[in-house]
DNA sequence: AGCACGCCGACT
DNA sequence: GTCGGCGTGCTC
């Protein structure tokens, strides 16, 4: 084997052929991480996809620069699955491996520039730049960037390459951002006065200098060292030590004198949590036979759908299947949406299964996620409990995957490719591993619930609230009526206001929810209604009160609120629509007695803020939560009696197929939190339009009923779960261009593919974004009698016809498929 | 993607 | 001249 063929981190299509150096031929296995460069300069790791021994491309391969790992990184089934996924989602090997991978683990170079140490110039042949950089490279290194930042060049590798030319400096690459192990400074009494002789001569040493006596019962309270000398052995971390406020520097006296000893221990950065064996969980009779009903089912099924209404206690039966598997010596990945992870359940893993398992999560820095990496490749952790990336895992023997909250659109990642679906993805995984999948929602996405219709799935129902919760009672309240009789204020009805207050009243709490998918509030000109919009993107700027700022959404890019029109002066400026921020304000207004929290992006961006704002509200230090989806999922709280859902028919009237299913399973997950304990919550659901259908099926709290009724309209118009939809996305700096290019390849799809399956192009809600004009087409193909594969390749021929097009030669092209 | 190269127009 | 701004082509 001479040649190995190497997954780039890249966007490029295929993988790239590199010639193995002879003494380095044995040690080259698949899976393994290596060093190439690619390029003029830059250099990169890879992963060895293959081995073999010809070189059928046209190309000159490079040398491999290096071997990073013995043993592979990657597991073999892990390429297989990485192949499917770029084939499937239509994107290149390279951006998985990208989206697999924590960037610890895929190193890449950055140019440096140094002086080159053989050459003497003489100063004066210098000019003033030249000079400049010079000095500041005296016994230092610089990166290309920094050479720009102090030369003040935009561009200084033209510079830079003159001077390295003339001999002046040596230019290199350095690889940066390496996984740094987690160091831990340690210290523990030197092993001759392990002995209570030894001990007490030292003691009788030390007695004129009381401080360092002090180090040293500071250091035998924490270590009992006479006791037990084997605690000696590992000491204490000198951090702790110090906490105990003893002086640093008469420890540092210590360690000179060899009394203690100081060392460096790499620890992990993982949370190590001891298992405590009180919490078994039981399981109710309810749970037991949903349980032996998923058993059953997975005899004929690799996937089960488990129903279950929120507050059934499905977690409780996850918890009872995943230890089933790991008796049997198989491995389980648990999936959860984002918003659903949390300490909450972290910790009720945490009970059973102690520190034994992994968690994945977007809140771990990334020398945490390398962590966890290496723990499932060692099978340290046969168990993870994760987010959508943690799919990428290198697992070998999945027994079972779990994927909760099945439904969730989180699960779908938009932005950058691999532009995947979770709970699809996992799918596909089991099949690799022949594992089982267990899907579970109190409100299936109709895809699912077709497949277990149709019995492809297996399908368990646990209809019934764990305990004595009982079905909360929903209240719709007539929005347009009250607006007549002017019985609202500001955003909340009557209605609402009487339930607030005697929850209030009764010391119970109360969540509010306030949805703000593709809306947010906006400023209006009263005179001109001019709407302060993104320099970058079409849409308009949201206002955040507790900065004071206007924000895009879409791109980040904020100015300061403005006080007066930009168009036409004046200073009526008018606040549409309402955000979490003004329902909290109004709150204050109405019941200035509540403690009133709000949780959103905004208030949980910092690493412990979303915890806190939890534990707060278990502890009842909190009245009133307000709260976008957040507030929705995964929480159970005793003493919440009462939920109240705004901007309902904003949510039923979404612009996208998907927003009955949406607002359907957001109004009934919401609704959940009420009332989980003991006595029966109220949901009050504020519409002007009480009488509209999806309010109907809500009401009967019958998913099948929401099901019939909807899966009606999907077959009707073409739409998933009948068809599978292909979102091709056009971007251009030029709207006219973008406009065009899309209509270009729309004619050639209508040519091949028949006017039916291709709709648009179309301008998307927000049609620019980051400066670049969107435009879309969607192509809708069907379930069966379809080659799908050929359908990919023909769209890939077709973009590079567009590309050829020397108009369109830089329309961006992108394929979204099955889109969310 | 990231980089080099080359062309252009705008400054001192 | 020299700089910054693009557009273009190429990478095993």
């Amino acid at each position: 084997m001479t040649y190995v063929e190497v997954i780039l981190p890249l966007p490029l299509h295929g993988t790239f052929t590199y010639h193995i150096p002879r003494e380095i031929r044995s040690q080259v296995k698949i899976g393994s991480r290596v060093v190439v460069q690619f390029g003029k300069k830059k250099i990169y790791t890879g992963i060895v996809f293959k081995l073999h021994s010809e070189n059928r491309g046209s190309y000159n391969p490079k040398e491999l620069l290096e071997i990073l790992d013995e043993s592979p990184v990657v597991q073999e089934v892990q390429l297989e699955f990485f192949v499917w996924m770029a084939s499937y989602y239509m994107c290149s090997i390279g951006e998985v491996m990208n989206a697999a991978m924590p960037s610890a683990l895929k190193l890449s170079s950055q140019s440096y520039v140094g002086i080159n140490p053989e050459i003497n110039f003489l100063e004066e042949n210098l000019n003033d730049r030249e000079f400049s950089l010079l000095s500041a490279l005296k016994g230092n290194e610089l990166s290309m960037q920094d050479v720009g930042q102090h030369l003040g060049l935009k561009r200084p590798q033209r510079f830079v390459k003159e001077l390295a030319e003339k001999g002046y400096i040596d230019l290199f690459e350095k690889i940066k951002d390496r996984y740094q192990p987690k160091k831990e400074r340690r210290i523990r009494l030197s092993s001759e006065f392990e002995r209570e002789l030894e001990l007490d001569s030292l003691l009788t040493e030390l007695e004129s200098k009381p401080k360092q006596i002090e180090v040293l019962l500071s250091y035998l309270k924490k270590v009992p060292v006479l006791e037990d000398s084997k605690s000696n052995q590992s000491g204490i971390s000198k951090s702790l030590l110090i906490k105990e406020g003893v002086s640093t520097s008469s420890l540092k006296t210590l360690v000179k004198k060899k009394v203690f000893i100081e060392w460096e221990k790499i620890v992990s950065r993982l949370e190590q949590v001891e298992k405590s064996h009180k919490d078994q969980i039981q399981l109710s009779a309810a749970q037991l036979e949903a349980k032996r009903k998923i058993t059953k089912e997975f005899e004929a099924h690799y996937s089960v759908l488990l129903h279950g209404a929120t507050g059934s206690g499905k977690t409780a039966i996850y918890i009872s299947l995943i230890e089933e598997q790991l008796k049997l010596g198989k491995q389980v990945l648990y999936l959860l949406p984002e918003i659903a992870l949390t300490t909450q359940i972290i910790a009720r893993l945490h009970k059973v299964f102690g520190s034994n398992f992994g968690v994945y999560h977007s809140r771990y820095s990334d020398n945490e996620r390398v962590e966890v990496w290496r723990k499932v490749l060692k099978k340290e952790y046969q168990f993870v409990v994760g987010v959508r990336s943690a799919v990428f895992l290198p697992f070998q023997n999945l027994g079972l995957i779990i994927i909760d909250e099945e439904h969730e659109p989180s699960y779908k990642q938009f932005e950058p490719a691999p532009r995947y679906h979770a709970r699809d993805a996992a799918t596909y995984l089991a099949s690799l591993h022949h594992s089982k999948v267990l899907l579970g929602t109190a409100t299936p996405s109709l895809e699912t619930y077709q497949n277990a219709l149709d019995r492809k799935f297996g399908l368990v129902e646990l209809m019934e609230r764990f305990g004595s919760a009982s079905e909360p009672n929903l209240i719709f309240a007539d929005l347009r009526k009250e607006r007549k009789q002017k019985k609202l204020q500001g955003n909340f009805s009557s209605e609402l206001v009487n339930a607030i207050e005697r929850s209030l009243e009764q010391k119970e709490q109360i969540i509010l929810f306030q949805n703000r998918r593709g809306y947010a509030s906006y400023i209006s000109c009263e005179d001109c209604s001019s709407i302060p919009k993104c320099v970058n993107c079409s849409v308009s700027l949201t206002y955040h009160q507790f900065n004071n700022k206007l924000v895009c959404h879409y791109c980040g890019f904020n100015q300061p609120m403005i006080s007066d029109c930009t168009n036409c002066g004046s200073t009526q400026l008018k606040n549409i629509g309402f955000g979490t921020e003004e329902l909290e304000e109004e709150l204050e207004i109405l019941f200035p007695q509540a403690i009133i929290q709000r949780m959103d992006l905004d208030t949980t961006r910092s690493k412990y803020s979303y915890q806190r704002i939890i534990e707060d509200f278990e502890d009842g230090g909190i009245d009133i939560l307000v709260g976008t989806q957040m507030v929705s999922k995964g929480l159970d709280f005793d003493h919440v009696n009462l939920v109240g859902i705004f901007d309902t028919d904003r949510m039923i009237h979404f612009p996208d197929f998907r927003s009955h299913e949406r607002a359907y399973s957001l109004i009934t997950q919401v609704s959940g939190r009420a009332g989980r304990k003991s006595t029966r919550g109220k949901v009050i659901i504020q519409t002007n339009d009480p009488g509209h259908t999806l309010l109907e099926k809500v009401r009967s709290g019958d998913y099948k009923q929401f099901y019939q009724w909807e899966i009606l309209e999907r077959e009707g118009f073409s739409y998933p779960p009948f068809t599978r939809l292909v979102k091709i996305i056009f971007k251009h700096r030029e709207k006219v261009i973008s406009l065009e290019g899309a209509t270009f390849f729309a004619k050639e799809l209508r040519k091949n593919m028949g006017n039916q399956r291709v709709i648009g192009p179309v301008e998307p809600v927000v049609g620019k974004i980051r400066n670049l004009y969107h435009h879309e087409i969607l192509l809708k193909l069907e379930k069966h009698g379809i080659n799908l594969s050929a359908i990919k390749e023909y769209l890939f021929t077709c973009e590079k016809m567009l590309n050829q097009v020397p108009a369109f030669s830089r329309v961006g092209v992108i394929f979204d498929v099955d889109p969310g």
